[in-house]
DNA sequence: TTGAATACCAGACATTTGTATGGTATCCAA
DNA sequence: TTGGATACCATACAAATGTCTGGTATTCAA
């Protein structure tokens, strides 16, 4: 027999390892957790399962492989890199998706992560709303918005954060900085990329 | 035997059911593929997987159930799930992290993410430092910070953001907002949870 | 016409994997 | 002491699942 642990260590461990791995998108088996912490018994592992089931840390399908997920309500929505773009050009975009400089984020979405991109910001234009500068703005591409939404679009050939709103028949891109003035694109001439759909600061690496 | 289909289209339609399953962290079997496609032969699903890993659209671990993967960019970050909690009364922030009403969210560190909790913020204190209410903080439990850091401590019993400054012997946490005052615990009476390594700020579901 | 390529089917087999039953050892409280 | 609770082990069985062999029908190009 294995050297026996305090009550509930090896299950907060057990619960720990299934959380990455659910999250990871990787489910195990029972005789992988068994693997993983070394137990001669799958019923060892079996057991910390099912009482993490019992306890409404975990869920499962009974009979299917690799059946253990993690609870809801709160749908936990799975994470899948994104493309972290730095400076981004008139057109380039495409390329700067398929090759980004900054390398891949996490993000969860609930739907597909393949039109999610993300964003250095660069200047104080969008401080009075929380946006400042070094923080990573996270798009989703669409070709429309709607008035009020925060949106990336391409002004002289660079990406730049703006507040979209609709005036009667034109749109107009507003800073969210008294220093800065309204763009007002010609009708038709609004390069959208995309919508904001996520800010992050890192104030520490 | 099923109607045919034109070359490659049922292939492209598999590969996009693959690819919600494994992004939704769900991965299908075999047969799974086999129902959803209502073919009446699990080879048929077979093929169409394997065709589609020698294409390269997807990677699988032989032999293993649910073994088929997206082919990923090369370096997955490593995330992990953190604990997301409202709110934090004094001293039970360990039962809050075991059991968060938040659910969990991803973070990508360099270290350990046993000591990282994320806090969902309330109240308007901060606004200068572009932390808005509703703004999520993700948080490293350590029991000092340096002057500057923006830190969660525990005022009145609940968790709150604010700016550390040291004043001479003292401390002091500062909000970022003129309608706010500092507040200047008696000294040796600061409970401080932990840095803010990074803020997140959520505009869709 | 022939043969290769594609899409699918049928049935079987072997491995992986979930599940069950019963056992040993340690701790702790009544 | 006694009994329960906890942690772990050994082994077996059945269901789920990956894999294989061989087959039919359709399309298309040589």
């Amino acid at each position: 027999m294995a050297a026996r642990t305090p009550p509930g260590q090896t299950r907060r461990q057990v619960l720990r390892f299934m959380r990455e791995r659910l999250i990871a998108g990787r489910p195990p088996t029972v005789r992988e957790v068994q693997e993983a912490f070394k137990f001669r018994s799958v019923q060892s592992a079996r057991e910390h399962l099912e009482i993490l089931v019992e306890e409404g840390k975990l869920t499962k399908e009974p009979g299917v492989s690799r059946g253990y997920r993690l609870p809801g309500p709160p749908l936990i929505p799975p994470f899948a890199p994104v493309p972290l773009l730095g400076q981004v050009q008139a057109g380039a975009l495409t390329e700067a998706i398929e090759d980004p400089d900054g390398g891949y984020i996490g993000v969860q979405s609930a739907g597909s992560n393949d039109d999610i991109f993300a964003l250095k910001v660069t200047g104080e234009s969008m401080i009075d709303a929380g946006i400042l500068p070094g923080d990573v703005v996270i798009v989703r591409c669409q070709p429309t918005a709607d008035s009020g939404d925060i949106v990336v679009a391409l002004v002289d050939g660079e990406a730049t954060v703006k507040l979209l709103k609709k005036r009667r028949q034109r749109v107009e891109l507003h800073p969210a900085n008294p220093a800065f003035e309204p763009i007002v694109p010609a009708p038709g001439d609004l390069s959208l990329l995309g919508k904001v759909i996520e800010v992050r600061r890192y104030l520490e690496k």
